[in-house]
DNA sequence: CTGAAAGCGCTAACAA
DNA sequence: TTGTTAGCGCTTTCAG
């Protein structure tokens, strides 16, 4: 079992396909690509012979034969907070799944997001996210390589993006609240430099405007999407002089850590506070009070960008679309009616 | 900005910038490959050629042309409910940082464990845990391609493996429990079926019998690795008759769910149970009390397992290295000495 | 239905 | 220091 063997190196090519075969390399070709019309006899005598040998054909002439690739990229900043979490890998997985569909070869690319990015020899990019590497983004698309962007909506360029509703979604949740009767609804805010967070903000104030309710500053609780904030956020929050009764928090994860803290404090949720969290992460299942929150189509979302940028690499031009996804709310167990 | 505007295709090879730089194209080649010599007049001059034009060689034919292609797999079961956690992610990155210092190029490649994996043109594949899919580990290294496996030690196989040493971390958690005064130690195994869990559980069982310390049956709670089924195992482990003071959970995330559980039935934790858990889990920093817990080098392995395949593929033999690497435990505060 | 031959774009001896 | 010339392994006209 410890035998040190070779790895064996002699790659057999089509012509010794052919020449086993006692045909053209060309009828080979065909045979492995299923084109045009071969013989019945010479086929099956060819992909025995493929069998055999276990023949498998070079992608790199293959690809410099044709042209194409058949490579996308998937480029994803390696250092922001934000896909420390159960985001990035459905992210992923999303992408890896569709391309596996697609018969796309993936090319995992993890960026500092400062230096250029050098992916050749790739026919499009997908960029999760935009954070720190907007300039990487500007680059590809002036080198003229399709692409398209996932979760952040670029209004002012002219490239692909498959985004979702965040702003929409917040509001949804704080419809919710309302119409439970809530008039004193806190947000717990994520990281406002990032477009979701800044959106999620902005339909948090849209919901109580449109609904006649005062925006109080007090009641907007910045934080960085880390649980620590989301810890220091709902101690001033619920110790407040008149405390909210119902609070939308920007993620889940802090959702479940507003949860914890109002516990600790000796709070029951949802009977003292209503909580409406952000990403439908899995985690909010579990718990004692299961979390209600605002669905995310992650899987859905990053399947859709592979679809997309399989349409401009076949369409051979720029003809961005953009695309927002809706973002519903999930109703659980951690809100309920406001009795004044 | 809307303008829809074609993606260049005209590619630039390596004739046009030998024709514009009025030198052979070997020359051109010697200067982009920073090989041989080159007369400081010729190299600047296709430098500045190189720039203009945007060339940019074609990787298909550079990889035709050397018969290397700087492309390593890493292939990851996409069912497998382990991947779904920090754990992949952690994995995924490490890979990723290695082989964008490596110059390596990764393919990422999620199977579905069932069918055989059709990767062709990589150097070496990496293998995040062998679940369900040892066939595809044997093909691969039937077919001569240089492999490792990263989390799972292999050691009917003939291939480089890099594990965490899963049974000494367990027993260094144990001990550290017998230590502080415990006796009755409970564990939550994990899916004992993944071999994580089932040295974890070695290792808890080895602890107690070199101190002496009876294994109970009913001190053992098997689970999935899900929370719900920790959860499940919490509550009757702390209404046992008679109640372990301490407990070894073989997962972080497991662990929190088991401190939830606990101080819903009114425990306090580390006063009524000591915990310990595994992984490492940064969402073991929050809440109330942080916990507990062995270190998985994840990052590290990932690191590693990329080194090693490249070790691998440079040595162009097969002279499989196992790789166990050692899991500490990181005192925090989940865990008090017993007071009887 | 099949094969010959011309590339795809680049590297690597081998000469010069 | 530089250029010439074979390939690398496959696809693809274009004849047959």
């Amino acid at each position: 079992m410890t035998r040190t063997k070779k790895f064996p190196s002699k790659n057999i090519s089509i012509d010794d396909v052919a020449r086993a075969s006692g045909v053209s390399i060309t009828t080979v070709s065909r045979v492995i690509n299923k084109i045009g019309s071969v013989k019945e006899a010479s086929r099956i005598k060819v992909m025995n012979v493929v069998k055999e040998l276990k023949f498998q054909p070079s992608i790199f002439a293959q690809r410099l034969a044709t042209g194409k690739s058949n490579v996308v990229a998937l480029v994803i900043p390696r250092y922001e907070g934000v896909f420390y979490s159960f985001y990035a890998l459905e992210l992923i997985r999303g992408v890896g799944t569709m391309c596996e569909a697609l018969k796309l070869d993936l090319l995992l690319h993890l960026t500092d997001a400062r230096t250029p990015l050098s992916i050749r020899g790739v026919e499009g990019i997908i960029f999760s996210d935009i954070i720190g590497n907007r300039a990487q983004l500007e680059d590809s698309l002036a080198k003229g390589t399709p692409c398209v962007v996932i979760n952040y909506y670029v209004d002012d360029l002219d490239v692909s993006c498959i985004a979702i509703d965040n702003a929409g979604g917040a509001e949804n949740a704080v419809n919710y609240l309302i119409q439970l009767g809530h008039r004193k609804i806190a947000h717990i805010t994520g990281d406002v430099t990032t477009q979701a967070a800044a959106k999620r903000l902005e339909g948090y104030k849209r919901a109580l405007e449109k609904n006649s309710i005062e925006v109080k500053e007090e009641y907007i609780f910045p934080t960085d999407y880390s649980r620590g904030a989301a810890r220091t956020a709902a101690e001033s929050l619920i110790k407040a002089d008149e405390p909210a009764t119902a609070v939308f928090v920007a993620s889940d994860s802090m959702a479940l850590e507003v949860m914890a803290v109002a516990r600790e404090l000796g709070k029951n949720i949802p009977d003292d506070l209503s909580i409406v969290g952000f990403d439908d992460n899995p985690s909010g299942l579990y718990g004692p009070v299961a979390l209600t929150t605002v669905r995310q189509p992650l899987i859905r979302m990053a399947e859709e960008s592979v679809k997309e940028l399989n349409r401009l690499i076949a369409l051979k031009k720029n003809a961005p679309k953009k695309i927002l996804l809706p973002a519903d709310i999930i109703i659980r167990e951690s809100c309920k009616p406001f009795t004044g």
